[in-house]
DNA sequence: ACAAGACATAGATATCTGTCAATATCGACG
DNA sequence: CGTCGATATTGACAGATATCTATGTCTTGT
């Protein structure tokens, strides 16, 4: 079953449309599928997903991240938030670190979308 | 022979980068791409690009897009103008009417760059 | 309990971005 | 040539965004 387009994820929906490339995007659609793509529209926030991904594990802790840049740890802090909210970013606090791991699900719909690889 | 990062164009740059989840982007990288994600990284652009590559022919004329949308003919033209500059849409202007038409292998880098599928 | 360290939140501010109305440009056609 | 229709450019403005400093919240040692 599937729900309607006001109930999904900005994931969901970048899941169930067709490609770009072969239909017109509703407008409802590219609502939706916008934030997804603004979260990574930053190339600090490029870099951090890319941090993260190549990881050893595929996790990294904030305090690695921090070091990556020079910018303040509250920015950084911000940007993981906006990775983290638009679904890219899983979070897991474990002591005293938080670790970062990449959605590769919500990245692999990304790129389907745009390249109309059919998961 | 692979020109120098400086002389390359967003388009460039994605093609010859390794996938973001295999190795880090260097900041200069990151730089580069940022803007051709920026490009898609708006609802109504996103809407333009697939009204634009799924439209008969492959290309299609500002007068159609136009009325696709309620915004103003200055808005849209706008619009177009930054997908243009980003290098995802050529531009031809026959007559009185300016056609645009998708750069796929612009839009190919990047889903390449986003879901590690090697072109 | 306290102090210290890791990370998040809040508030402030400068810059960027999306939109519009007004105007310019450019080509076709009488 | 002069007008009209299609598109682009300009200038203005409101709202979003990236960054910082200051502060708050937890968790761990001591």
């Amino acid at each position: 079953m599937s729900k309607s387009l006001l109930e999904q994820t900005p994931g969901e929906t970048v899941a169930c449309c067709s490609p770009l490339t072969r239909e017109p995007l509703s407008a409802d659609q590219a609502e939706r599928i916008a934030p997804l793509v603004k979260a990574i529209a930053d190339p600090v926030r490029l870099r951090l997903l890319s941090l993260v991904a190549s990881h050893a594990d595929g996790e990294a802790c904030v305090c690695d991240l921090n070091d990556a840049f020079d910018l303040s740890q509250p920015t950084i802090s911000h940007h993981l938030k906006l990775l983290h909210e638009a679904g890219l970013l899983d979070r897991e606090k474990r002591g005293v670190w938080v670790y970062y791991r990449v959605d590769a699900t919500a990245l692999g719909d990304l790129a389907a979308l745009l390249g109309g690889v059919t998961r």
